[in-house]
DNA sequence: AATGAATGAGGATTCATTCAT
DNA sequence: GATGAATGAATCCTCATTCAT
């Protein structure tokens, strides 16, 4: 009688988190075209629980990555409101978008995806992802630290792609990899 | 009725040929999961023929890559035998496989595919190219041009990552990115 | 807390008659067959409350409309009562039969269906409608204005089908049919 | 060696036409939006083989109908040519038309759905029926035996509603209430 | 009594693969 | 050898219905 009053609202946020995190883990196993049969049995719900929370796949993907984007983007911010070099902080931002990639592996192939069912997660990152890089870039071009011929869309895809990893390509060398790719940016003095 | 004895083996090869040049096409299209119908459509002939070509998608997919690789691999050895830099021999190695890669995209993401049916093609590069890659580089250390500590195969993976293209990152784009990563990768000095 | 006795009755009766009214909005927009989350959603009440007063779809269509059937019952008597051509009775009654019908389209589809779920409706047609109309017919065949050969269920089911609307057969043009339809019963004589 | 050539294409066609009576029969017993596997297994075949011979339900519908609205089509040319009162060819011609419909009883139905999957029949139709009806009703119209007022496509949806057949109410009942409607049809005069 | 979250059966559709001709 | 018809597993998605709170 005397029930807590939010049991039932907490259950529902349990449920649906234990939806993001299976779908997370599925994800990373399978790729975003994974069966959703899966992630309900992954998070020990029914099918139906899953459409109940996430009408659709692309509902579901942008659920798993918006919160990690949103960080990337308010961390491009930070990043410039310290004083530090540009070139740095346009170095540490990437470094962070990598460390993002590389733990959510799947997502990379997502991002820039043609699949229909994704392109409001590929809107995103044009939307958030790209103007936050592009402002770093520039003003590391203003300090004569990047090359002004490097631009954010195709930098951001470049290293989202360089996030793809594989067996025997893992995530230091995708680090690696992309360290080289921004000394390539550096301006060209 | 009575065909001359070799009539039989050159329609054969015929359809194997036609098959390959069809199975690239939509390769390139649909990517390496395309349908099997459709590339036998594509190729003017019935389903079961493809079956009896290529017992299963992977060996399909491999036919119709080998060749290039193999001339990738002899690419490599010709190079090696002109008398250019070492590091400008390696610059127009992977600016082959750049437009290799370019060329049949979907092959890009079929290269580092975890996806079982395309292992076989995974090996194939690690057989083939890696070895001519990685000669490439040694010469290019020892010329005190390269920096030691890149690998043959973690820069093929990259170079085939940095291939998948998509709308508003096509050939251009993965061609400057592939530039800027080698930079990043000449001898630190 | 401590609610006036009646209190919860009156929200409960106010609930059943939402739903009633929500049921008939929806069922001529979707047909009887809609979605019962449709109905709840359109009260404004939980889909649990649906079943408490209703426990399966037909309890709800009957629900929905005994009472306008009732009411063509009682219309029946009052025509009769009135000094009026039997004949001229009937036409009426039918009239307002019609109205009935394609008020709530849908209507005339779920009178005759043979789905397991209306039955109940369809036998409450039986009990009901179906006698008021005979009484009038008989009426009519004594007065010599109606066909002794027209069977009452006959004619409701034909004048059911007749109001099955649909774009390009709206409610003008059932009216119009029914009453050729009601020519075509008088006495040849 | 020597199989009769045509041996495959029988048995396709065998197939095809199983399938054809496969889904007749279905959508007798439970109108045109029977599950395709219900009429895969009528039909003995697999459910892959109702795709492949149609691609979509209303190919199936409409295959299964075509043919008998052709001939109702037709049958309106032959009446017309023929030296019989024009009212008499229109209820011959509608005759048989309630023939075609309570035969296939689920037709009814489905020729005024408003069911997306099922417009192409409605159009189909709208295309071959209507004009045809038309043309007997002007016959009937000029030689003064039909009102002017009736229009062909309200009296095919018309016909086509009271030919929606149910437990007690049946062909025949079905053909008597289209007779008096025919009657009610007839010129005023 | 009311709520709405959860469940899972049901039905459509696609496509890899087999095999009789 | 070639063909393509047939098959059915796999997957998506919807919705009626139950039940804990």
């Amino acid at each position: 009688m005397t029930e807590s009053p939010g049991a039932r609202e907490a259950g529902v946020r349990r449920n649906r988190e234990a939806l993001l995190a299976a779908a997370a883990a599925v994800f990373v196993e399978q790729g975003v075209q994974a069966p959703i049969r899966d992630i309900a049995g992954r998070a020990g719900v029914g099918l139906g629980t899953v459409y109940r929370h996430f009408p659709n796949r692309a509902e579901l993907v942008i659920a798993v990555y918006r919160h990690q984007i949103e960080e990337c983007v308010a961390l491009a911010s930070a990043l410039q409101r310290e004083s530090i070099a540009p070139g740095e902080a346009l170095t540490r931002w990437i470094g962070a978008f990598v460390e993002f990639l590389v733990t959510k592996h799947g997502l990379g192939v997502a991002l820039q995806s043609e699949d229909p069912s994704l392109i409001t997660l590929h809107a995103l990152m044009l939307e958030k992802l790209v103007p936050a890089c592009a402002s770093l870039i520039a003003a590391g071009v203003s300090a004569g630290e990047i090359d002004p011929s490097v631009t954010a869309y195709t930098l951001m895809r470049a290293v989202g792609n360089l996030c793809i990893l594989g067996p025997g390509y893992e995530r230091a060398h995708a680090q690696d990899m992309v360290a080289r790719l921004l000394v390539g940016c550096r301006s060209a003095r």
